[in-house]
DNA sequence: GTTATAATTCAATGTGGGTTGAAGTATAAA
DNA sequence: TTTATACTTCAACCCACATTGAATTATAAC
């Protein structure tokens, strides 16, 4: 089985972002929100065409956010939807690198004749 | 006085998100997250050029997400440390955004002879 | 003064990826 | 079979932007 929580490392979160930095996909993802349904009818809510929305939604569902499904009557309509799990996992490991509390008071290491082993909320100026 | 907390647009947000989506200044936030200090040390840390960490520090710091000091002694070192109250409002514009509770039951208005006004929690597929 | 250090700025390069228009695939309707 | 529809794929273009190396600024030490 996969893992449950995999390591979170700056090139894997930003890898992940560099698919949400992005204006028209998250007009997308914003409109999937609101439950949104087939290629053309977020290419019309959005004005854009229609081979730009498959290629986002193309880069969303690589990443795993997106999930697509056939109309059983019609099979040439294609739904969108958000993969929740996905993006809920995203968003906490979002959450736990810029967690706050994880800031650490600042002991310089460099500068000049610098006081060591003297770490402060606020930044070291180093004192007379 | 500025607003308190401005809409959150999708243009907004991807303006945002494209100064974190890059694995060079996750890194360069992960270690000011752990409290380090001056450019030097950053490029010692992450084996970068000291002229790539000032190019990322000044987007970083062109987001508002890092400061920049000076040291009183020395001053030519610069200090930076993570703008705290900065990096929270992105991460609740970011939480805000992608909240698992806006999605809404589909209600498909496109596709094949569609019972309209019937959304149902997952995907409509049409009965017969 | 000169030299060394910390950091920034500048110019040039290269590339990833968004955008566009046309062609292609698949299914349904006539 | 032919035509229309929904969507995807392809090739080409374009540009923001990360990277690089050298030059520049500013301060401190000698």
């Amino acid at each position: 089985m996969p893992d449950q929580s995999p390591v979170i490392t700056p090139e894997n979160l930003a890898r992940q972002l560099k698919v949400l930095a992005d204006p028209r996909r998250l007009r997308i993802l914003n409109l999937l929100m609101t439950g949104v349904q087939c290629n053309c009818e977020i290419g019309e809510a959005l004005g854009m065409p229609a081979n730009l929305i498959s290629h986002h939604l193309r880069v969303l569902r690589n990443a795993g956010l997106v999930q697509a499904e056939r109309d059983p009557l019609d099979a040439r309509w294609m739904y969108y939807s958000i993969n929740e799990p996905a993006l809920e996992a995203l968003v906490r490991a979002f959450d736990a690198f810029f967690d706050l509390s994880r800031i650490q008071p600042r002991h310089p290491s460099c500068g000049p004749k610098r006081l060591q082993g003297k770490p402060t909320k606020k930044l070291l100026v180093s004192a007379p």
